[in-house]
DNA sequence: CTGTTAGCGCATTCAG
DNA sequence: CTGAATGCGCTAACAG
């Protein structure tokens, strides 16, 4: 009912060619004489045509668009990761459509119908836990999905991310190492997150006889992370180190430690998780774990688009990530 | 030529209906009497049934997408705005698309072409200046777009945000009224945005005579602020506060002081903008300009709405801020 | 290498 | 209140 922009028959008109030698064209097939091609690609300049993507979408049945729901935005570990993912499905002429889920079952739900609407062809999870009701839909409409941020071999399902458990156990290892023994373990809930249910699990896991740990759940959120600290600090005054399971938290930890006029590392230390960018930058510059944002995004999308393009199944692959350390731990020994 | 997943006509055929009536149904359209409204329900819940964005946008000539480019994601303000749109757009059955275009011109221009690739119907763009290039497409192609994260009534084209340069001027205001006299300016690259370039504008408005304000120009990043401390902290050492033109630069500030040994506030006051969410955490609570990102997002989300359904103008309006005033800014009179 | 012909799935006249 | 018919803009055989 609205204006009509120029569609593929105006081109067509222009040049004197038929609507199909424009779609070659226009999607670059092989079998265009290089002339016909310039005289298209020319008209379609000015007439100032753009192919219109339902219509092609409707034709090919391939909206080229995927989808990815992440927890949150407002950290910047998804950021980067997002970031990898859209670079490259854009090299290959895809669209990413994001949501955010707020670590809420039934948001994730909501927004996967949504982005199902939106003519999503794959989908992108953050982690491996998800509502039966929307792993259902997904099988029923046949839409291929990926959980990522975790690398889980066990999981049905492919996954595509780190080992969550095991670089927490890595984390207490190397406090132990420094001579640690009473630690303080920062986390968010792990109602919301299996990726945190990993950690804690390894964490747990990793402790020696001789080294307690004492868990704090709280929101993952600066302010969580601060308010916990004092909580901690009045608790058990013996622990001698906090592993935050967020860069996040460890900053609200940083907060907490100053107003307790606690100073880091030397009366307690303090270990992270993501790298986030400000970590380099803080006093004193935060230890932590290094997670692979980048590569996991570049790997999930590749392997989408093969699957698409090509039937490539899709496959779990685990991303290695190392501590960094900076100068937020003391060494006790 | 994938699989097919129920069409209309799948409906249609498993109620006895005529697939105009199941449009009707899922268009919500009043001419249905209801047991034929319930039975059409049912066969759409039972046959897994989703319209097929792509046929409906064809035939509708209506994408319900509209489109937001934001310079980054990094920084929670846009996260906060971005979120405000999303969920007005949603609850009128509009969904969003977002790009970044980390401040570059030719990447928000790559950023909008692909956008419109995918059938946006109107741009929601962050500051008001823009190539001409860009401008030219979306007024070429007829498709609106609004300009925010500014509000300059001598803009033609209507712009929906705050008056930057007029809460710069508010804040070396309020900064002077505490009785420093020596302010340090901390801003991100005005090549890169407007919105630095109002504040800036608006901070050397209000110096008076008697106060003497030193920019520094960064990254917009904690790091950059950091950076940007350290100079200024050796070339204007008589300098009592700094007022920086983000939070995340007010971070970089603090741990730069941090480093050099100085106290907030007692030797330095630092003043941010942007209320982001760790401002009330930090020791001392940071003293900034919280911007109305939800109202801004909502509004803009609202506007162009009601542009496309009852074609109503887009117009600028100015949301107002207020500075938090917290603890990091010292009394000096 | 290029044109012809059919739909893709849906919304929308216009009848009834 | 409901159905039949038409076309949105494009791609994909199939011819030639």
């Amino acid at each position: 009912m609205e204006k009509n922009f120029g569609s593929i028959r105006d081109v067509a008109r222009e040049t004197g060619l038929s609507t199909a030698t424009i779609s070659r064209v226009m999607n670059g097939s092989e079998n265009v004489s290089p002339s016909t091609r310039q005289k298209v690609l020319e008209a379609c300049e000015k007439l100032d045509y753009l192919p219109n993507p339902a219509a092609r979408a409707l034709s090919t049945k391939q909206s080229r668009t995927i989808a990815a729901i992440i927890p949150t935005i407002e950290h910047s570990v998804f950021a980067k990761y997002i970031a990898a993912i859209e670079k490259s499905l854009d090299a290959r002429g895809y669209s990413l459509v994001l949501a955010i889920s707020n670590n809420k079952p039934d948001e994730e739900l909501i927004s996967a119908r949504k982005l199902l609407g939106m003519g999503a062809q794959a989908f992108v999870l953050t982690g491996a836990k998800h509502t039966s009701t929307l792993l259902d839909l997904l099988v029923r409409r046949d839409v291929p999905h990926i959980f990522t941020s975790v690398w889980n071999p066990g999981n049905i399902k492919p996954t595509i991310g780190y080992d969550n458990s095991g670089l927490a156990g890595k984390a207490v290892e190397y406090l132990a190492s420094k001579g640690h023994r009473n630690i303080t373990v920062l986390h968010g809930k792990t109602v919301e997150s299996d990726r945190t249910v990993a950690r804690v699990e390894g964490a747990k896991a990793a402790a020696s006889d001789d080294i307690s740990l004492h868990f704090y759940e709280t929101d993952l959120h600066v302010a969580g992370g601060k308010a916990a600290t004092k909580i901690a600090l009045r608790e058990h005054p013996e622990n001698t180190a906090m592993l935050c399971f967020s860069d996040v938290l460890a900053l609200g930890a940083y907060f907490g430690l100053s107003e307790a006029g606690k100073d880091v590392p030397k009366n307690v230390s303090v270990m992270g998780f993501d790298n986030l960018d400000w970590s380099t930058e803080i006093v004193p510059p935060l230890t932590t774990i290094d997670l692979p944002a980048s590569e996991m995004g570049a790997e999930v999308a590749t392997q989408i688009m093969d699957l698409l393009e090509k039937k490539r199944e899709l496959y779990s692959v685990e991303l290695s990530s190392d501590i960094i350390e900076r100068g937020s731990v003391q060494d006790l020994n």
